[in-house]
DNA sequence: GACTTATAATTCGCTTGCATATGATACGCA
DNA sequence: TGCGTATCATATGCAAGCGAATTATAAGTC
């Protein structure tokens, strides 16, 4: 006989409470889903986006700063400006100064995608939020944020 | 000039209204890291685990059945088996009835990680609900099993 | 200046996920 | 009974993650 999975009554809310599924995978991955349905027209996908969006804020970083911005392994972004350039939205200039590091920019085409991305955001989030209402929306998006600095404080010390 | 991601203010809280980056998604990539830390001594991973959790309630589940359960299509159940399979957690059997499908049976040893990861949930939870209200991570809970229907429903319209 | 150590990017190999195509079996209907 | 259609699992190929190993360059130390 196992763990009673199906009446387990935790002292305080688990992501068990939903309904024993994970819900936080899910939801991610419902979400990535939706995003590269509408980007897909646009010719890239939710994560190449988002490293677009990151140049928009501050073009020309290096492929190490904009690693440890979106909290991903280098090899991560090094895949993602491959694609990214070879569809020209993104170009990589070797760092005068540091000759080990690339200075990614992205191009004006790049740049454009800002602004579908922001777009799409919103409709996602429509969708997503439908039903929701506003104050316990904003509790979740405050909570989700703690969430995710408390494991990634945790990933930090392992 | 693109959008203005740093001051753009929606009328109603969206997930940009965090620090402008994939939060949902980092949530679920931190979840799964973590996960996946704590469960490789014992040889599985958290994909591979739930579905453990699936045959824990109900053993000999078609491949198809468990992709439906877990909203996930069925090629990936059916390369989730083969690494449970090779690891002796479960094993697959044809169904005398239907000789398209196999139903899949959890071994003893299978069955024995449900509580592994029932365990390792909690640990988890823990980590991620520090310094969290108790009503709040209620409220934040149902909130995101209400998302998750939200895009689930979203994405089958398509 | 030579040596050691650290950092930047890439390659390789792995898991999870998707879409699409294929082969095998079951089912419905004429 | 047979034929078309639907369903089950798998094969193939792709994207996004990760860790570990590799190469090139910088930086620090003796």
């Amino acid at each position: 006989m196992g763990p009673d999975l199906s009446t387990a009554a935790p002292s305080r809310p688990s992501s068990l409470t939903v309904d024993h599924r994970p819900v936080f995978h899910d939801l991610a991955r419902f979400r990535s889903t939706l995003f590269d349905t509408k980007l897909k027209p646009h010719g890239i996908t939710i994560s190449q986006a988002w490293v677009l969006a990151h140049l928009w804020r501050k073009n020309g970083l290096r492929q190490s700063e904009l690693a440890a911005q979106m909290d991903v392994a280098t090899v991560t972004t090094s895949k993602l400006i491959d694609r990214l350039e070879g569809h020209g939205f993104v170009e990589r200039r070797v760092d005068p100064a540091d000759r080990r590091s690339n200075r990614v920019f992205a191009t004006d085409a790049g740049m454009a995608l800002v602004k579908v991305l922001t777009k799409i955001v919103y409709q996602v989030d429509a969708v997503a939020n439908e039903g929701i209402a506003e104050e316990e929306l904003a509790i979740t998006l405050r909570v989700i944020g703690r969430m995710r600095e408390n494991l990634k404080a945790e990933l930090a010390r392992l």
